[in-house]
DNA sequence: TGTGATGTTGAATG
DNA sequence: GCATTCAACATCAC
């Protein structure tokens, strides 16, 4: 579920729950989601070590150990976390779960194991191995309208790119695409340089008002996209133009027929 | 009961 | 080698 706005969530609670925690034992359920080593290889690693704080680029969570090692935490479509003292507070879906030295466990939980999670001996090593781009609140506009030269994929491709900027899903980028006025399939090579300004600050005004203010994907203000009222037919409240559901770079796509439109119907 | 889902990856293709 | 697309991942909820 989460984007870039969740993990930040998620960071705060993490932060809150585990931030100076020891780990006495580390709880595996299920080891599908642990991908670089085996569960009892991931408890052996983690045994001991202390939290010191934690990095959040993008989508990812990095929880950074004393020992100068870190533990990956990306949520994929369904991670959670669940702090609890109670055993009968365990969720139905923890896969694994930090036990600390004071009794307190953090479980991460996942029905849908789509979730990443990985013993990093070198977080940096990692992130430049996966070329994780920056994290949209840190997005620079030269460097934006830099990686997008020369790319002939659609924004909404290109968005969704972490490696371009790390951090934005589908429902922010539909969200974005509506503001700016723009289709989610237009062609990135096809965009004037107003179109491609639009589409960064309006990258920074979601991610900003996202994080700063948004608990979670409810409780949005009624007039974000798809937020209350995205639903095939719908009419937009501004234009009247009518909500069209597509595929757009594999991922169902959400727009408004006739405020959004290609720079070829413009030009 | 079938269908689709807020994400990423790696293979296949151009 | 690079850019791009797409099936696969596993399970739940509607």
């Amino acid at each position: 579920m989460p984007e870039l706005p969740e993990v930040h969530n998620f960071k705060k609670y993490f932060d809150a729950a585990a931030t100076g925690q020891k780990i006495a034992e580390l709880v595996v359920h299920d080891d599908k989601i642990i991908r670089n080593m085996p569960g009892p290889a991931f408890a052996d690693a983690c045994r001991g070590r202390t939290i010191i704080d934690s990095l959040r680029r993008g989508k990812y969570l990095f929880a950074n150990l004393d020992n100068g090692e870190a533990i990956l935490l990306h949520f994929g479509m369904t991670g959670d976390l669940n702090l609890y003292q109670q055993p009968e507070d365990k969720g139905r879906f923890e896969r694994f779960a930090f036990h600390f030295t004071d009794g307190n466990v953090l479980g991460f939980e996942d029905p849908r194991k789509f979730a990443r999670v990985l013993y990093l001996k070198d977080r940096d090593a990692y992130i430049a191995e996966v070329k994780l781009g920056p994290d949209a609140l840190d997005l620079r506009q030269d460097y934006f309208f830099e990686k997008l030269a020369g790319r002939k994929t659609t924004l909404k491709g290109i968005l969704l790119n972490q490696s371009v900027v790390a951090g934005l899903g589908n429902l922010y980028v539909d969200e974005i695409c509506y503001r700016c006025n723009i289709h989610p399939a237009a062609r990135v090579n096809e965009m004037s340089d107003d179109a491609k300004k639009a589409v960064y600050d309006q990258i920074m005004a979601v991610m900003r008002y996202a994080t700063e203010n948004a608990p979670y994907y409810h409780d949005y203000p009624e007039n974000w996209f798809w937020h209350t009222w995205r639903k095939e037919g719908q009419p937009d409240p501004v234009t009247g133009g009518e909500v069209k559901i597509v595929k757009v770079a594999g991922r169902t796509t959400y727009y408004v027929e006739g405020k959004q439109t290609l720079p070829s119907a413009t030009d």
